[in-house]
DNA sequence: GCACATTTTAAACATGCGTTTTAATTTAAA
DNA sequence: TTTAAATTAAAACGCATGTTTAAAATGTGC
């Protein structure tokens, strides 16, 4: 019954996954439409610009994201004891959620979300951070609720290094786990890189200061 | 009195900076010689390629870095107690010492280190790993001494969180810092951040396993 | 001061990029 | 079925890149 897909899906398709591996600058739109068998052309015709064809890539999965998000993080304000831990938990949900999207959508939106920041001057860190700028703030609440010891400057800095080893981990996430199996024998799927790292991300949360 | 500076000099230090602020694949040697003040084919006579160029500039950080965090790390490692934060206190002398290189030599070697990695399936990527094999060994190992408690698979991945969170806060650290300015009225140096960083990666590795 | 090697220079080369154009084709409405 | 709109297609445009070439300039040893 092979369903008919569109000629704007095709690009998507093919653009996140060129995008995910490789970055958003070192990916040409001539590989994209190659891979999605369609005409060089039909990217500007269909999106204007490569710049709003990244943009509508990442759209497709924060506009999943970001709802499921909210809803856990106001979930678990209303409990009566917050911890750094349970804040991060909330992210599994809705990262699961991406699997809507696509079949390997969490890990393909983390390494989307790495090459977005790593891109520093460019226009995706503004459009990322106008988007997730909410959930930011957001973040940093919930985060005061669980450590109320952290200055709010503190907490912002260490919010960015959880950011920091989450966006890395994914995007050398590939090659990693290919050197840890090479060198403990031990292969680890990527949900599993998660799972070691919340442990870690909050322990760096909740350590003491200077 | 002002010295004569070689050609091949005025390219490393006007490509180090290029490279530091923009990334490596999105500085051109154009840019570069232009800063310089040399002739645009200067670059391949004198290093051979952009690759090469590269590497050289690496090289001339990674000579002054490898040698004193080996010194440091072989010092702790005679020492009766050996804790995570001690390890990355290694860091601080060898990371100081880079300034005999360059003025903000700290700085401009995090971030090149943080290209390094984000060019993922680059000559780089296996260049540094080359370099740097024997040290994440070195360090695996004293951390280990640390943490007796964490598997050897366990110490690899919180290694690479580490290094995520360090080489993220380095690349965006412009930028971020004059968010935090700007939000909250606070300038931080860049030197500052290190301060910052050390304690939360530390509270990472040394938290418990799942 | 001459001859030879080294270095610098300007120009061109080949390639790949995002984008635009123009025409052909398909689709949908009347 | 006819007509207009939407989409696809092939080709070219303009530009920027790393690299190479060949000549000019500079430096070096005898």
């Amino acid at each position: 019954m092979a369903k008919r897909v569109s000629t704007k899906d095709k690009i998507l398709n093919a653009a996140e996954a060129l995008f995910a591996e490789h970055g958003f600058e070192q990916t040409s739109l001539r590989q994209i439409t190659a891979d999605a068998e369609v005409n060089l052309a039909s990217v500007n015709y269909h999106f204007g610009s490569k710049k709003a064809l990244i943009q509508a890539v990442m759209a497709r999965y924060l506009e999943v994201l970001m709802p499921a998000l909210d809803r856990e993080l106001a979930e678990l304000a209303q409990r009566s004891q917050v911890t750094t831990r349970a804040v991060f938990d909330c992210f599994r949900e809705p990262l699961n959620e991406l699997r809507q999207v696509r079949k390997h959508g969490p890990t393909i939106f983390l390494s989307l979300l790495g090459y977005a920041y790593a891109d520093i001057q460019g226009h995706l860190r503004r459009y990322t951070m106008d988007h997730f700028g909410d959930v930011m703030q957001r973040l940093l609440a919930t985060l005061h609720l669980a450590n109320p010891q952290l200055s709010p400057v503190d907490m912002f800095w260490r919010l960015h290094f959880v950011l920091g080893a989450t966006v890395f981990a994914q995007v050398s996430g590939p090659a990693l786990r290919e050197i840890a199996a090479a060198d403990f024998g031990e292969a680890i799927a990527a949900d599993q890189v998660i799972d070691r790292l919340i442990p870690f991300l909050a322990g760096g949360v909740d350590a003491p200061t200077e």
